[in-house]
DNA sequence: CTAACTGTTATACATATAATATAACAGTTA
DNA sequence: TAACTGTTATATTATATGTATAACAGTTAG
């Protein structure tokens, strides 16, 4: 698993790593029971504080990623993922009602806006 | 004009400014050379400190919206209408990238979100 | 001209978040 | 027991947000 992090990120250092991780999850780059690199392996590995890798961890232990056990390490959780397949469902929804107000008010065409779409999404492959 | 800002909202103090005015200039609840409030008076109404009120308004004016002369006031500027729309624009191209990078961690898929969107954009036609 | 408005600037302070550094403590396993 | 794991506590630094106060400067109505 390859994570990378950056100073100039407009996120934290700990939600990088989450999300990176969470990433890692959905891509099946990391299964079920798989074990996460060490908090201080992979602190060093990134070259920050392990009390920022711990933190990620937390929050990914608290949103049902993965799970924790003192002295063995940490693991990828069982899959429950459609649950939370469902909740990010509803957080994409909330950002296009969003778009659909903005365009509403400002004469943006739904054209224009599957081109920035169009971009965005194609822009990182 | 009306400006309401909320300690619970989470975004800071100025940018809720920033935003009540800019969305008062776009719908022209607000014209072109308009007095805004004083930085003082504007403060004093909303119950905080005027230096948050000059940021934001320090702020609009780095971004072209209004003009500020010292000892007069401040100004809506002449409407630059490909401003604004060049706003709105930044504005959904935010949602786009916040929607680009839940789908990357949460593996929805690009048609799952172009249904909604169709949906959105079609439900409240 | 002066008073009463405008905006400007500087300094200090308070709080929250993010991240670090260090040290000590506790569980697991070869 | 040694060498890994994670946990906890304390202190420190930096940055963002917001406040408080005071002094300074431009504009304008009386």
């Amino acid at each position: 698993m390859n994570i990378i992090i950056s100073n100039r990120s407009d996120l934290p250092l700990f939600k990088q790593i989450e999300n990176e991780i969470k990433t890692a999850i959905f891509n099946n780059e990391l299964n079920e029971q798989d074990l996460l690199p060490s908090v201080r392996s992979l602190a060093s590995d990134l070259n920050i504080s392990f009390l920022t890798v711990k933190r990620a961890y937390d929050n990914l232990e608290k949103e049902g990623f993965i799970k924790t056990i003192q002295g063995k390490g940490s693991f990828v959780a069982p899959k429950n993922m459609e649950l939370i397949k469902e909740e990010k469902l509803k957080e994409i929804e909330k950002h296009i009602e969003q778009i659909y107000k903005i365009s509403k008010i400002s004469g943006i065409t739904e054209t224009e806006i599957k081109e920035i779409f169009k971009i965005i999404f194609e822009e990182e492959k």
